[in-house]
DNA sequence: CCAGTATCCTGCAGGC
DNA sequence: TGCCTGCAGGATACTG
């Protein structure tokens, strides 16, 4: 469920609440997420090391590390790796006291300098946290495959080529990440529906024109969902992905039934690659 | 290469 | 009330 805006709304709480703290202990289970939880590989690479800037890609969260050196000034020098984490559906970062109740399916605590936890807590373990070497970043599939950031500039120019051949329905090419990083299925809905392309329509079937609309108004939906994001952050000193969710209006996703805020219709549902559909038959084309 | 489906996992909603 | 079933979806393995 954690999609871009989302994400970057964690970023954010990251970088406010995480910059300078260093990592005094790493604790957990070893437990099966996404990839394997290496808590040992973990320990090593993550102890001492401190928390610099932390950077999104897509739907993925990486975290620079730098050695203790750092200490009182600004970090120096060439970050030892990155902590990379992805959310899946459920996965959590949460920044608490540390007499804090431990919550149900936590897998990763980091103890912090400040004497607060990090903890990565993800019920479905859909999720993964793991230590990336600088070496190893380029080289991994599920960062270096990644499509363009869906708020690039560029992305108007971008789409109409990525899915001009393409004869799968646009619903299911907006959510492949190996075209556009960080769309999941609540923003695709809304999308298309702002966009008034109906979901099924195949991609080799949709002009440039209204593809550059598609991305028009795909940045539009993300960066209003980043904001409202932001505002609930303020209220938060801690950080919890959920804040940000439901902070916009959603004009399609799961209303199923209800009147188009456009034209009345009942907003219709089905099924497209599995996934859950919302859209309108009479706006959608 | 591409499209479509199965798989992982738990919590929750709905039916009876 | 409790049990069962199905659904939620992000990424990837697999099939055709």
């Amino acid at each position: 469920m954690p999609e871009l805006p989302e994400v970057e709304t964690v970023r954010r709480a990251l970088e406010l609440h995480l910059g300078g703290r260093q990592v005094c202990a790493v604790g957990g289970r070893a437990v099966r997420l996404r990839r394997p939880l290496e808590l040992d590989h973990l320990a090593r690479q993550l102890e001492g090391l401190r928390f610099g800037s932390p950077r999104r890609r897509g739907k993925h969260l990486l975290i620079d590390m730098y050695s203790e050196e750092g200490r009182g000034e600004r970090l120096q020098g060439e970050p030892l790796g990155a902590l990379h984490i992805h959310l899946g559906m459920t996965g959590r970062l949460l920044l608490v006291e540390a007499q804090e109740p431990e919550p149900r399916h936590t897998h990763l605590t980091l103890v912090l300098d400040s004497g607060q936890l990090l903890r990565y807590v993800d019920a479905r373990r859909f999720g993964m946290v793991e230590w990336l070497a600088p070496e190893e970043e380029a080289g991994d599939p599920s960062l270096s495959a990644l499509g363009i950031e869906p708020l690039d500039p560029r992305l108007a120019q971008a789409l109409p080529s990525a899915v001009r051949r393409r004869t799968a329905p646009i619903k299911s090419l907006l959510l492949d990440q190996h075209l556009v990083a960080g769309v999941g299925n609540i923003y695709a809905n809304e999308a298309l529906w702002r966009s008034e392309i109906a979901p099924h329509r195949s991609g080799s079937r949709i002009s440039r024109q209204r593809l550059v609309v598609l991305a028009e108004r795909l940045q539009e939906v993300l960066r209003e969902a980043i904001a409202a994001g932001g505002t609930t952050l303020r209220d938060f000193a801690s950080l919890d992905a959920e804040a940000g969710y439901f902070a916009i209006d959603l004009s399609v996703y799961d209303r199923q039934g209800q009147p188009c805020e456009s034209c009345g219709s009942p907003i219709s549902r089905s099924t497209i690659g599995g996934r859950s559909t919302f859209w309108c038959r009479a706006c959608q084309r």
